[in-house]
DNA sequence: AGCACGCCGACT
DNA sequence: GTCGGCGTGCTC
């Protein structure tokens, strides 16, 4: 008796155990991928993480469908590092085999329902249902399931399909759907008959009346004489100016013959430069700085100000780790950044360069994860977002983490809820490879960190090529709108600033925070703002399409002309957008080319990209944005960056608001002089006194690390405890108050330690369903494993409980 | 995540 | 009386 234990890509924390036979047992590898029957019907794509003799005891441990590879595609060293994910960020390890393979990998089984061939069928014993999927049928030789939901157009289709079965008319068969598909390219080549002098004769003859054909023919050999390469039907389509189908044609007659080369999807194929890339002093001192911190330490910090070089010293160290012929990884906390990065990667490394994010295609990203995995040369470096570090390596040597602080870094949803920087660590750690975190406003754990010596530090404080920091200047918005200096939004100093650096022909950035700007419509008379009918929020206003949309569940109406609670039509927008500030720019500088980069404009494979070139191109002059400008982005043009408001985000309620808002204003402002001239920052607000905002004037990162890091020890926030945040939503409102509520009370007893809630979120309704949460502080001195055992018992047992059962509660490990 | 079972309200 | 809604529980 043979068996194997295997993890299915549904969240279920278990694992399961099938049955195989002996010759399937010595066959089988830990991190081979098996197609398992699972449940009434279904069959799905399992990962072999054991094999054992031990024979289940409660139950018959059902056979395996069929063995998928012939190697692991999944490490032994990624098992491991799933399961530590799975038992740190509290999720069930399905989840992150789930999240971590790409689709493609992941087959799934799916219904095909087929008329019985030799059935009689009797049309007058049939129902209407019954009838119609009978008909379609004879359209069609099969359907799937969701076709036939169209077809009735309702959800619960199997009661019809069953009583087909059951008169004979209808079976059903599960079909495996393979859907990674290798690129194939078409050829052709000469039938060989043809080739000799007497066969070239043959086959003009043969084409004497077929024009369109012999031009075909005729290029085919005008091809072949200049380069001695295999013909591609579509070079040769080109060449002659024709079309596939005369091609089709030929090959019809058996003129040419017709064959597939596979080709990489994910393949670089342009020149590298041969430049030599010269560190400069500070960069060198960096560079030394870091080597010498990882010999004593598996992490360091490079903490250099903005643009003071930073992906210089990358890749002099990627230079050096792939010269050891180890992998490197390099995240990025936001795929529009890659397109920058990957080009300037490529000028040094050529195709040792591979890409991987979200954006890509299934198919593309497969064949980067087969080229991790056999570790190929052609992905030594691998650069992408998050899910990146969960390619098969064998072999890492390096982690890099660029932007650090960056929250993009932590999945949010759906589950696992993991950390990039913090899950790369760990990692690293098993493949003793090295990690360096990089950036200019450093999260406050990661410089706590860095501080107390568990990981080593390096900083830059100057830019790079002798540029000046920017100089800030702060706009009192109070003052300015006390002595009427105010044109809409911009404070008389913020217009003249950029009618100065128009004049130069400069370039400008605006920053605009869209937290709790968003505009919204309200009633003049009543006061009344339409408000989403399934969320606890207002709808936002979108003048380009003329309607009201919800931010969280995508409900959009019309425009409303008059007010629905008192028929007034005095309506006006509060509140202000990008969109609002660029309609302004239209009226103050009619002259300037104005650009906007929000989700709006961005939306779309190459959205970003395409606002980002043109700005580069000059083909804009004042860019408006939101977060995404904060973003590591190089312009080397712009000269004056505006700040709207710096206020609102401030007075975020949130323990890490100031802190953020530092990360931000400075991130934006360093985007502000990169040639030889000093940048400019004006910043509008109305609390130039803040602490925090007369940091980000002194560029005084110590200072705000310094108070913050007071704040969290005041208050025990981060680093000095751990976080856990639940969140439990239900449909219920009272349902709901009375399940988060014996979950507080229970965690309270039970832990000892701080337990806060159950609160009320801002946004208290999503879809329609209420939200509560509880927050977890574990203290640094606390087991944090035993603690998250406790906790999930606790949630097991609430499960237990019949009334709440339906209440969902998602955990939330590290939330910040 | 499916998918079946089982219990209650809206129709023939 | 049945059809079909969704709440509940299990899947090796």
């Amino acid at each position: 008796m043979y068996f194997v234990e295997v993890i299915l890509p549904l969240s279920l924390a278990k694992t399961f155990t099938y049955s195989v036979s002996e010759t399937e047992y010595h066959y089988i590898k830990k991190g081979m991928r098996v197609a398992v029957p699972f449940g009434k019907s279904k069959i799905y794509t399992a990962l072999v993480i054991e094999t054992h003799e031990n024979k289940p005891t409660l139950y018959d441990a059902k056979e395996i469908h069929q063995i998928l590879d012939e190697k692991p595609i999944v490490t032994e060293i990624q098992i491991a590092h799933w399961q530590w994910i799975a038992s740190y960020y509290m999720c069930a390890i399905g989840d992150v085999y789930r999240g971590a393979m790409p689709s493609a990998l992941l087959l799934e089984s799916e219904t095909i329902i087929s008329q019985k061939q030799d059935g009689f069928v009797d049309e007058s014993l049939l129902s209407d249902d019954e009838f119609l999927v009978y008909e379609a049928l004879q359209q069609q030789s099969s359907l799937k399931v969701q076709d036939i939901m169209n077809i009735l157009n309702k959800k619960n289709i199997f009661p019809v399909i069953q009583k087909l079965v059951d008169k004979n008319i209808l079976v059903l068969q599960e079909e495996m759907l393979e859907s990674y598909a290798p690129k194939l390219v078409r050829y052709v080549k000469l039938n060989s008959k043809y080739e000799t002098n007497e066969g070239l004769g043959e086959l003009l003859e043969i084409l004497k009346n077929a024009n369109k054909q012999k031009e075909i023919v005729l290029s085919y050999f005008q091809i072949s004489a200049s380069e001695k390469k295999p013909i591609t039907v579509k070079k040769l389509v080109e060449v002659a100016n024709s079309t596939s189908t005369i091609v089709k044609a030929l090959i019809d007659k058996e003129i040419f013959e017709e064959y597939y080369i596979q080709v990489d999807r994910v393949n670089f194929s342009g020149i590298t430069k041969d430049d030599q890339l010269k560190l400069s002093v500070a960069q060198q001192i960096a560079f030394d700085e870091i080597n010498k911190n990882f010999t004593q330490k598996e992490v360091c910090l490079l903490h250099g100000v903005t643009s003071s070089g930073k992906t210089e010293i990358y890749i002099k160290l990627l230079e050096d780790c792939i010269a050891t012929g180890k992998q490197v990884l390099y995240l990025l906390p936001e795929i529009a950044l890659t397109t920058q990065l990957v080009t300037r990667l490529r000028d040094f490394f050529g195709n040792k360069v591979a890409v991987f994010h979200s954006k890509y295609s299934n198919n593309e990203r497969v064949e980067v994860w087969q080229k991790v995995l056999a570790q190929s040369p052609n992905a030594q470096i691998v650069i992408g977002a998050r899910s990146a570090l969960f390619l098969p390596f064998s072999n890492l040597g390096l982690v890099i983490v660029d932007e650090e602080h960056e929250q993009t870094f932590k999945q949010v949803d759906p589950s696992p809820r993991y950390h990039a920087r913090d899950a790369s660590i760990v990692l690293a750690n098993s493949h003793k490879a090295k990690v360096l975190l990089g950036s200019a406003t450093p999260s406050i754990e990661t410089y706590f960190n860095a501080q107390s010596g568990k990981y080593g530090l390096v900083e830059i404080s100057e830019r790079y090529g002798n540029v000046k920091m920017p100089e800030i200047e702060l706009v009192d918005l109070k003052d300015k709108y006390f002595r009427k200096k105010m044109s809409g939004h911009f404070s008389d100093t913020l217009i003249e600033e950029i009618t100065t650096a128009l004049s130069f022909g400069e370039q400008v950035i605006l920053f605009q925070n869209r937290r709790g700007f968003s505009p919204v419509i309200e009633c003049m008379t009543c006061g009344h703002v339409p408000q989403c009918p399934q969320c606890d929020v207002s709808l936002t206003y979108h003048k380009h399409k003329n309607q009201l949309r919800c931010h969280y569940c995508g409900y959009s109406m019309a425009k409303p002309t008059n007010c629905h609670i008192c028929s007034s039509v005095d309506l006006t927008t509060k509140g202000f957008g990008t969109e609002q500030i660029q309609q302004e720019l239209v009226e103050l500088f009619p002259n300037a080319k104005i650009g906007r980069m929000d989700q709006d404009t961005t939306r779309g494979k190459f959205g970003f990209e395409k606002i980002i070139d043109s700005f580069k191109n000059r083909e804009i002059d004042i860019l408006v944005g939101t977060q995404m400008l904060a973003k590591g982005l190089d312009f080397d043009n712009v000269s004056l960056v505006g700040i709207m408001n710096a206020d609102n985000m401030l007075y975020h309620p949130d323990f890490r608001a100031f802190e953020r808002s530092f990360q931000m204003m400075t991130q934006v402002s360093g985007r502000s002089g990169r040639s030889e001239k000093r940048g400019k920052v004006v910043i509008q607000t109305y609390n130039p006194d803040h602490n925090t905002i007369l940091q980000v004037v002194y560029n005084d990162y110590a200072g705000m690390y310094k108070e913050q890091l007071h704040e969290r020890q005041i208050y025990n926030y981060p680093p000095y405890c751990k976080l856990i945040k639940l969140t439990l939503k239900h449909r219920d409102f009272d349902k709901l108050k009375e399940g988060s509520m014996w979950l507080y009370q229970v965690m309270k007893q039970s832990l000892a330690i701080p337990v806060l809630g159950p609160e009320e979120p801002p946004v208290s309704r999503i879809r329609n369903e209420y939200i509560r949460t509880i927050m977890i502080k574990i203290p640094t001195n606390q087991s944090l494993q035993g603690t998250k055992k406790t906790i999930q018992k606790i949630l097991n047992s609430f499960e237990a409980v019949a009334q709440y059962r339906a209440i969902k509660v998602s955990v939330n490990v590290d939330f910040y």
